[in-house]
DNA sequence: GCCTCATTTCGCTGTATGGCAAAATGATAC
DNA sequence: GTATCATTTTGCCATACAGCGAAATGAGGC
């Protein structure tokens, strides 16, 4: 009991799966999508998520050679939903997570075939982190 | 904010600070009192306790000697009363938190100066962990 | 002033874990 | 069958931190 609090607590007591949690109440993902957000080591983003759907947090579906991760409407662990809740209330205004959201829709027009053959260089020059962040070239 | 939030999470995510918070549901409590319901090195929980205060989560009032910890009712952590609200709904039947509830009876029926000086001696023979898990002695 | 004693801080050790590269897995395409 | 490729697992390194004992702090009592 004490235990299975700690360990979705733990889940959540990392930025970078509190980032992949806030990506995926967008919607499922695959796991290159997130990886190319995250700017991580895929083995990195592969270890998160599987941590996290350890926790309950997460549902994983394969399509082809893909792997997709949503947030988990059912779980076993009776904390993971009111967890899920929490983040989903919390850190609206984070910077960190505003530029994922901006990196993510890049993302999102991009086809995943591409994006796993080419990771970020598929978004093109807008991609990198807040380089552009006192409104850009004239 | 993500690292704010962390802060927080992080404190949550350790089983001696939630059985810390879930002793103090009950009111305020010196520092021995926890310690020895804990049963933990004095300098151990005194580090937790400061852990717990700096994430916003406990309040401290000095009395004489002694400094008594309580949940926090107002903080600087805008996240900090949204974790407390759900530990507090959490974890309702854990055994270790029962067991502790059990032992800070004990400590309760003690006064704080006999505590200080003997420690879990105090208690009298009940106080051991679960020895008597079966019912005890009949 | 000085002593006592609860609490905190310091220094340390062992364990847990985030990150990566490399190897293994597993599914599709041929 | 074999090849390809996304994902996962493994092995390793560096950092973070829970726990303790010892020393430092700070409040009463004398």
């Amino acid at each position: 009991m004490l235990e299975t609090f700690e360990t979705v607590a733990k889940a959540v007591a990392d930025p970078s799966r509190v980032r992949i949690l806030k990506l995926l109440e967008g919607g499922e993902l695959c796991v290159c999508q997130i990886t190319t957000v995250l700017d991580l080591a895929p083995a990195t983003v592969s270890k998160h998520l599987a941590g996290l759907k350890t926790a309950g947090l997460l549902q994983q579906r394969r399509e082809g050679k893909w792997a997709y991760y949503r947030l988990a409407e059912r779980t076993l662990n009776p904390y993971a939903l009111s967890f899920l809740a929490l983040v989903g209330a919390s850190l609206a205004d984070d910077p960190t997570l505003a530029e994922d959201r901006r990196v993510l829709a890049l993302v999102n027009a991009v086809p995943v075939q591409v994006l796993c053959d080419q990771g970020r260089a598929a978004l093109g020059p807008n991609a990198p982190a807040v380089t552009t962040c006192c409104g850009g070239p004239p």
